[in-house]
DNA sequence: AAAGTTGAAGGTCAAGGAAAGTCAAACAAA
DNA sequence: TTTGTTTGACTTTCCTTGACCTTCAACTTT
């Protein structure tokens, strides 16, 4: 797989939130580094390190200016909480895959596991003749949502 | 028998999956390479390189895109294979659970992920109005299938 | 000191480019 | 005639680029 300039600006922010909770940097000489356009600096935080992936980016322009990316952490039940209810709403496949890219985040589920749910919400496994599959998208996720709350409170003991 | 282009991008597919578990490569080149449009390239990955076939294709669109082919097969891909004919029936919960069972023996899942794959095609999750839960689990659990065979190949590398 | 000016940040957005996917028509082989 | 192959137009997805916009600290002017 080649990896794309975004990759790898994306990696090496990544890799610098390794050791701490937020790094801060020039998006000027962070392009220059990676010959790039500033702009695109952009574009990797905004498809890469989004909220829902559990990062939030805060700037300042002007002389001085930097962009700050923070890696965001709060109480797992609350978070778990917070999925069911974004659950309670019909989910496409896209939503979905977030959700359990958070929670995969927090590690409250291991890489392996995202995959296998991510199979059981699929587009092709819940095909079928009427449009139901968003609502039974939703329904599923409750269930694995739930089921993650026990296997969380199981470790606990 | 006359050997069509499709036969000898097979072919070659097939003998660079000799030596490794997998291969990567980018549809524009390997069509130029054989000279033909890049679809042929899709034609001979969607009639050649079948789950059936034991086969898997991941692939990524855009910049930076690429196709991967992962050859699935050993004792355990032979139950699978089983497992996926089972699965091309409506099963009940008590059916599908007992194949999870069984993986859980052969140690292609874990005890957490059999729990896990268990609560997203549990009675819950799949209620719905018109009755279509049997099909859709044994859907779901096609797709679980699928992504075992892929997953069980990417711990080898 | 207050108000204006400037240049150095970062932000937005749309166009362009690079892959791969789909689908149906045309063609060939059995 | 039916099945399998080849082709290409069109679509979708993701990445890259650049022109133009906004904000802010520092500097200048009055």
């Amino acid at each position: 797989m080649n990896k794309t300039v975004s990759d790898l600006i994306e990696e090496f922010i990544m890799s610098s939130l390794d050791d701490d909770a937020f790094i801060e940097l020039s998006r000027n000489d962070l392009a220059k580094f990676f010959s790039c356009v500033p702009s695109q600096i952009n574009y990797v935080l905004n498809t890469r390190f989004t909220v829902n992936r559990g990062f939030v980016v805060e700037s300042q322009r002007g002389g001085g200016g930097y962009i700050k990316v923070v890696k965001v952490q709060d109480n797992n039940s609350n978070f778990l909480q917070n999925c069911l209810n974004i659950c309670s709403q019909p989910l496409t496949f896209i939503e979905a895959s977030q959700l359990l890219g958070h929670m995969l985040d927090r590690k409250l589920i291991t890489a392996r596991e995202m995959e296998l749910i991510k199979s059981t919400i699929s587009a092709k496994a819940l095909n079928n003749p009427i449009n139901m599959d968003n609502k039974i998208r939703s329904n599923i996720m409750q269930q694995v949502i739930i089921e993650t709350m026990k296997l969380k409170d199981k470790k606990e003991n």
